[in-house]
DNA sequence: GTCTATAGGAGGATAGAC
DNA sequence: GTCTATCCTCCTATAGAC
């Protein structure tokens, strides 16, 4: 029976580039239906959601490209179910790093390192969820996007109390909003987990870098009138 | 013949979203090899390039999918004129934009104001330039990287020069020059040229992001260890 | 220069055996 | 559950007429 359902959430959490986040059993032995997404996971971020084929989906799976159809509906069913969760587990890892926080600056610190943290740990499927929502069908799409913006939310709450306490510098809480979130993000394209630097290193250079850029300091353009 | 050539480079600098950057000639009549072009890139941005097919740039631009292979050897050949194009065009936009600015604070404010106004003014391109390396052949990607490199050299000089004359806070050079780079870059992705800011805007409130995050102020992470 | 026609292949998906 | 076989569509690219 198709269902196109994926197994519940994070089970177990280990360095990036294994199939670990996929597994719901023995580490062993993946289930099929485990190999499959994790297969796609691979493949959709090496070469993109077009491009990677059922049949190479498949043979990285060990089975035959048929045998797919017995868990998924079809390609974008594997697509989606790869961002729902993403986001799923993104929203929950932000509430997560929130929960201890006291204050605007420490929950604004907070949050940046737990967005950078859990991109650079779930690199690939952070990647695609990023790159390939042209991929989704329109009623995927829109679910997918909603759950963006929620989260978005979540970071433009935290910059308004910020501002109205006088903790961070005035400006637009929705292009700031934008600019912390993708810089933050941009990190699952380039980070190689083989590196010079630990992902807990990079997370604090980007909390100092935002929490600079947020706060009061050398302003000087923000009100600069249109040049020619 | 077929020879790949893109017209020579930017001739008109007009409003995003009119071919203009890509005629040769009167802005009445395009020839049909721009109108190829323009199509192309306004199809690769919104369909990606493995989902627009040659069907439907033809269908664009007003001939029949044979013509195209008239003026191009191939899908690629399209995909990589567009690319080489915008980056031979992003690094002279830069190196325009250091020609006056002394000192290296003004260098690198002139420097990001510069990377996100030509994002912005040519937000197709370079989303363009910045998603579908994965579609060009070995030796067109190597090409393009390399002309990537290049660029974000020229940022991680000034960071350097910046960090050595006390001008900017110690730091990871190459993570930084990720960090800003990226974070202007996004900015491709997600702006509306009928939306509330003008491109002016936006880029002064990146510049003072940046520096303010680029300068001393409150730091606190860098040295901290790892957490548990 | 641009068209019609078509080659030649690959991809997603289904049917039905085992 | 997984396989073999096959359908059907769509794509890139070429041949050759006009």
């Amino acid at each position: 029976m198709i269902t196109d359902s994926f197994p519940p959430a994070v089970r177990v959490a280990l360095p990036a580039g294994t199939m670990a986040f996929f597994m719901t059993q023995s580490p062993d032995k993946p289930s099929t239906k485990d190999a499959i997404i994790a297969t796609a996971v691979d493949l959709f971020h090496r070469k993109g959601y077009y491009a990677a084929s059922m049949s190479d989906i498949a043979r990285g799976s060990g089975i035959h490209k048929a045998g797919i159809y017995y868990y998924f509906s079809g390609k974008e069913a594997l697509l989606y179910g790869i961002m729902k969760r993403t986001m799923d587990d993104l929203l929950a890892h932000l509430k997560n790093s929130l929960a201890d926080a006291k204050g605007v600056e420490a929950s604004m610190r907070a949050a940046v390192r737990g967005h950078v943290e859990f991109h650079l740990r779930r690199q690939k499927q952070n990647f695609i969820a990023n790159s390939e929502l042209r991929g989704l069908s329109p009623a995927h799409y829109k679910a997918v996007v909603k759950q963006r913006d929620d989260y978005e939310r979540i970071f433009q709450s935290l910059i308004r109390s910020g501002v109205d306490e006088g903790v961070f510098a005035a400006g637009d809480i929705k292009i700031l909003s934008y600019a912390i979130l993708t810089l933050c993000t941009a990190g699952a394209f380039w980070f190689k987990s083989s590196g010079r630097l630990s992902v807990e290193h990079i997370a604090a250079i980007y909390e100092d870098f935002v929490l600079k850029g947020l706060k009061d300091g050398t302003l000087k353009a923000i009100q600069r009138p249109n040049e020619a």
